[in-house]
DNA sequence: TTTATATACGATAAAATTGGTCGTATTTAA
DNA sequence: TTAAATACGACCAATTTTATCGTATATAAA
């Protein structure tokens, strides 16, 4: 429980080897054959981290990802929603549609534990983990 | 990604229960009637924090479970890891086994990342966040 | 202008984890 | 002695995560 996913460490991988070679532009494939990572699965979320321009992408041979000047002041937050959607410890802090009837007595808890994550994620960003 | 399980779920619900019935033995099958969850995977949650002594239990007819003086203050850090396991976001935080090849550029990220939830959860107590 | 290389994206299959059930033993109040 | 409760391990079901596949599009270079 409270893991990450491996999006997210394949993303994280990924963003640091850009930051390392900050400014060239390195392919999918590149990166996966470097850290044996499957390649589809890290070219997705890739996309989905230039869509957001936490970096940016370029098609074509020669083409590839590289990091912009948002990378580095990126959230942490920002960094896992985008990749996972809202971070939740659990679905009813966004959701509707609990089941436990009426009778929920574990709100409270819930969103003080869930506030305390998110709080802790806003503060956070790539460049101070690195 | 980062949600608790249903075991911590469960576990929260029936721990606020005792609380809030603070002395008197609680059975798990009222509980699990009472919030409409499933008996025996309540039952071995319970198990759990009765041999951690979070909760006292009681066998036999008008058994049950009740707090101890240690249920309030017990650090949201143990309630999780009792139920779960040490409390990590990647498994190469407390196993070795990495199969990233030598080329692992996370683990200074992982840790820290690591270590401020853990941070979090230690200086949480149960009766923090109710 | 053609070809090869790269991103973009949706569908689907495989694997792993989590959730839930069942059976049996043990304890103990009535 | 019986019934109600915890204790515990084995196992099946459901969900989520991980990985793969196919196809489209863009573009640099021959």
């Amino acid at each position: 429980m409270l893991k990450i996913t491996r999006k997210v460490e394949y993303a994280l991988i990924a963003v640091r080897h850009l930051e390392k070679t900050s400014g060239k532009l390195v392919s999918v494939n590149e990166i996966s054959k470097l850290y044996g990572i499957p390649r589809e699965l890290l070219a997705k979320t890739m996309q989905k981290l230039a869509s957001a321009n936490i970096v940016k992408s370029v098609k074509g041979p020669r083409g590839g990802y590289k990091t912009t000047n948002k990378t580095a002041n990126t959230k942490l937050n920002d960094f896992f929603e985008i990749l996972e959607g809202p971070t939740a410890i659990m679905d009813c802090y966004f959701e509707s549609g609990c089941d436990h009837l009426t009778n929920c007595n574990i709100r409270t808890p819930i969103n003080k534990i869930n506030n305390s994550i998110r709080n802790l994620f806003d503060n956070l960003t790539l460049a101070d983990i690195s």
